[in-house]
DNA sequence: TTTTTAGTTGAACGATCGACTAAATTTACC
DNA sequence: GGTAAATTTAGTCGATCGTTCAACTAAAAA
């Protein structure tokens, strides 16, 4: 299996010269297309057919870039995730270094989990939207121990570290307290960005799928107070 | 597609006799089989040769029984769904007569709606487990209209008197607000429901999946201070 | 008893699945 | 320009998919 790499890592002793031939964007072009379909039907949902109608390529082009099926999704998850665990855990330290009051340094802790999350699916383009998407959507199916590992693998570290982050804010807090309310706060944003259209329904037309900035300020303003109710010091 | 009426009731104008020659419980196995799949592995990732081998019946007769797949799909949802919808309504008109301040009858409400849905998933035995599962899986899933409008045809009035509840409890508050906290709470459960392996997971242990109870009193001292950040009047 | 009917069986249907291969084509490098 | 590696094409493989059907069983109705 030979993953699209976009650097090209020497992996023998002596490999110098850059060998790729062409592959304009063909591979990017089935990741793209894998993301897309995956993050809307599920990985049982959509065939490799599916996938390769959709980039315009042959079937077995997907076997030859990326392997198996498994590998394929495997690849779409590994595209993006470090760097958007990256941009995760830079907002994780500027949001320590706010000064203020408890619920100020809170309130900049929560917002700085949201933001980066929404602001990628928001103003990132299509692919990144699909990509956060597809991450609610395999993390809503955790009995499936193969498709939300290769998750766990790489967003763990940077979760723990929010957790560890709020956990200094409130030493006056139970420790399973901030587990538990970050745990909520987890379980609010994963289910919110596995779509952006119940928005719109549910409220019958009220709230904008479109208007998630207002919907991150509502969010930090509930989950800011909901840490108040878990013993959490500071005002609301 | 004839469905599995446990009671029998007449379809047509006389038909006072039990007229079941055998059958005993095969629509029914089958639709318990179809429940835990469904809801482990979703629509896609289930075969009709899995849920007749799980069920020890031939695969013929699920569509005798059910028709197509999706008719299948549509019978596991709509076996429970009434008797879960009357609960919950049951549920509401109970806490709609707790007396108290204004942040003990938010709570009430709050607690009014994820008291039915824990119950059944905890003491209702195992179907009831899968299909709350089920639930979530398919709440999770808004791109397909095929699966969640089903959903949605039973248990959208039930959820719209919980929010209006909590408006008319809460005059003092935006009635955007009031959904935005409403939509929150109900984002939390969906994802959280979604199964019970993941609290063990991320917290190394700490908390046991048996232990819903516990958390959902957290929850309701969560959300309920959550509300307060919103605009609600009362103490968290 | 005879007829009718709901339920079940075992096997097949055409279609599509993921995976794979050999040949053809294109590109980079000498 | 020639060569070898990289990429793409077209097609096939066995397995499995949802669905269907005719034959069979047993209970109810006549």
């Amino acid at each position: 299996m030979k993953l699209a790499e976009t650097t090209g890592g020497p992996e023998g002793a002596a490999a110098p010269k850059l060998d790729r031939r062409r592959a304009p964007d063909t591979a990017a072009r089935i990741l793209d297309a894998a993301e897309s379909l995956f993050s809307i039907r599920g990985y049982h949902g959509v065939s490799l057919r599916d996938i390769a109608t959709q980039a315009g390529v042959q079937v077995a082009l997907t076997h030859y870039h990326f392997g198996s099926k498994e590998d394929l999704f495997g690849a779409v998850i590994d595209r993006r995730a470090d760097a958007h665990v990256a941009g995760m855990a830079d907002a994780l330290v500027q949001a320590r270094q706010v000064a203020g009051d408890q619920s100020t340094r809170r309130r900049a802790i929560i917002r700085a989990f949201i933001t980066p999350i929404v602001d990628r699916s928001m103003r990132g383009g299509a692919g990144w939207k699909n990509y956060i998407r597809l991450m609610a959507l395999v993390a809503n199916m955790p009995q499936q121990e193969a498709f939300i590992s290769p998750f766990r693998q790489h967003f763990d570290d940077v979760i723990a570290a929010y957790v560890e982050a709020l956990r200094a804010l409130h030493p006056e807090m139970d420790e399973g307290d901030v587990q538990w309310g970050f745990f909520f706060f987890q379980a609010m944003i994963t289910h919110i960005l596995a779509e952006s259209g119940m928005l719109d329904r549910q409220s019958g037309g009220r709230f904008s799928s479109s208007e998630l900035d207002a919907m991150v300020e509502r969010m930090v303003d509930f989950v800011g107070a909901g840490f108040t109710g878990l013993g959490a010091g500071g005002l609301a």
